[in-house]
DNA sequence: CATGAATGAGGCTTCATTCAT
DNA sequence: CATGAATGAAGCCTCATTCAT
């Protein structure tokens, strides 16, 4: 209908090679974490990217293909980088690091998808939920463990089984990232709206990690 | 055609009519639930209500309008009545029966599928979610805050605001609900698998909301 | 653009559960007999059959399955029905009764394809290929070699190892049927059109079978 | 930049690029022999060329425009020679050595697909046919012709149209190469795996061919 | 010249929805 | 009312063809 104008530069498509794989997989990311793996469409991944459909495909054999790659090359990386971050200081002060690296983390738009993409769609495909165990939780988990040993031996927190403590702290954590992002967060929990929610969430895990006088909550 | 009480060659016995939509919703939250909206099918549904495909669109007009009324009809009214259930005692107590009242709802067998269906597919549906927020969510809000507050005022929980300590226990219960259902719930979270979870969780949350300094025990 | 008329007897389908998958099969044989099973188009096959391409899998997995049906259940009888009609006379008699009834077999329109089908196709599918031999093949064999031996045996025929003459008779054969078809038969092989093909092969047959003077050409 | 003859690190050694059409249509033939027009992929062409996929469209302007070109310059002028090779002897030693040259012809690797190719996918386009009929065909029939009329007209052969003999000797030639290649020959014809059946074809064929009477043996 | 990255039309397949029975 | 056969839009994937490098 209109006549583009066509300059001698203006050509239909770059040749990007090393940089298309990452593209699309940020592309994928962004897509299956909005609609899951069998609600999105290779086009509109396709098109976040700036590619062609078949374009795809040069990288990736399939969709599934794809999604596993989105989480081995992006998912579990993110994750497994973050526990580098968490150091120094007492143990108080390093499980509050700990929610504040991931809560910064997960702020970036986008992300809160990955938290949906692990809850629902990894289940399906035990290779991947294990590899992302072994590659991604069981380092967080020994991250936290440590921090959570330590604080009970020096009399920092109260006496509580790390594996239980973790399983809180995550839950917290993820749930709050999953009602921090998309529409009407505050209509599916209670929470009003607040950019300082972590706040709320380190104060509520060191309170239940405090060392107690004659507890009455030991019933 | 139909003399159905008493005619010998009538095949095993057939539900009354009006039970019908009440089948299909049943099956729909089901698949729903293990599914997700896209993924599941209508055949399926069909299959579990014991109905054919069209009797479906004899009920509700399309797919999403089942859905919308799987919201309406079953998780509103469920969720509703859980919280007559909550009552007496003083307010750790009540809180811990909220725990144990929802944990015990949630175990039963394809109630996981609830927390998901509301976790991840309800945010696509804005009016729906505010609907269930109104009448299922508001309602469990206001038992809980009632709880919470008596239990600052009465020294018997830490100063804490109402709505925060609200989302903290809802996303520790619907979380562990999640993980605790089929497919590698200790895979994803670090729970090791304990029948007594609920046990952590009442624990967990009493201790945060408990008093702070040296605690001369409320009551 | 043209208003069809719509009478209230005018349905856009009929229900012929019965005889849908027939005519889904013939239709398929055409197509793959032209086409070969890549170049086959379900759009074509259903079209041919009048229905729709989703109706083709109300009946078949897929477009591999539906082929593999069109041998089972097309081909197969088929071929083996043609050696149920080779009856009486003597040995010569047989021979050219057994050519001449395969040639009318082939002469309908379109089951030139079946040769093409069964040459290019059959062989990419072992177990195919197995089945169709065992069921068309060697019963085709059977009744042909004994025919030959009695032949050989009482003198009518020269001797001849029957596995050899079956092998030439249907090289014969067949190689005919496909140049008997299609566009300009004459011009891929050396045969002027002639509708009496078959009274050439017949009479080519029984030449290399007659016996023999002292032969020249047992070198 | 191309230094290709002295250079010690010259990449193995490099065709002189005259060659690269004929490196293609070489390729193109065996591909297109095994998978026919349709199922043969360029990607898998330019892999056996040792070429990429664009070369090809340097030198060939499509997919149908390269298996003309294969019909053209291999097909045609392969059959073609053939017919040089046939001279000397008797009538019926032409027709055995007609046979065994052709036979040996084709038992190189790879050439049974130019078979198939004839039968099966160059009906497809008439032009081609045409041109391959003048070209290849009329010529071995012409070939074929002489040495049927001779061997009638000198008694070694029986009265018989040369054009039905020359159907009937190329139906059977054409078939058993086809059914000498590789998926189960014996499955799909009657033949038992025989490194001799050349010897099968010449004993056939000259008995079919020799005259009817109590021979008085000519020559 | 040669490459191979990129495209996009077209085919197979699924499944929500319709409708003759 | 109920059925399930039939439809067809839409999505995944392939591969002949184009074109920037």
């Amino acid at each position: 209908m209109s006549e583009p104008e066509i300059h001698p530069h203006d050509p239909r498509w770059r040749r990007l090679p090393e940089e298309r794989p990452r593209q699309i997989l940020l592309a994928a990311i962004e897509v299956f974490g909005e609609y899951g793996i069998a609600g999105a469409k290779l086009e509109e991944i396709a098109t976040h990217a700036g590619v062609s459909k078949g374009t795809i495909y040069l990288y990736f054999q399939s969709k599934e293909e794809l999604f596993r790659e989105v989480v081995r090359q992006l998912l579990v990386p993110a994750i497994a980088e973050l526990e580098r971050e968490v150091t120094g200081g007492n143990a108080a002060d390093q499980i509050e690091r700990y929610l504040r690296v991931h809560w910064a983390r997960f702020e970036r738009p986008g992300t809160a998808g990955w938290v949906r993409l692990v809850l629902t769609e990894l289940p399906k495909y035990p290779d991947l939920a294990a590899f992302y165990f072994d590659e991604a939780i069981a380092k967080s988990n020994h991250v936290l463990g440590d921090i959570l040993r330590r604080g009970v031996a020096s009399g920092e927190f109260r006496t509580i089984e790390p594996v239980v403590a973790i399983s809180m702290i995550k839950a917290i954590l993820l749930t709050h990232v999953l009602w921090s992002e998309a529409p009407m967060p505050e209509t599916l929990s209670a929470v009003r709206p607040r950019a300082d929610r972590i706040d709320d969430i380190v104060d509520f895990v060191l309170h239940a990690l405090r060392p107690c006088a004659p507890s009455h909550a030991a019933l």
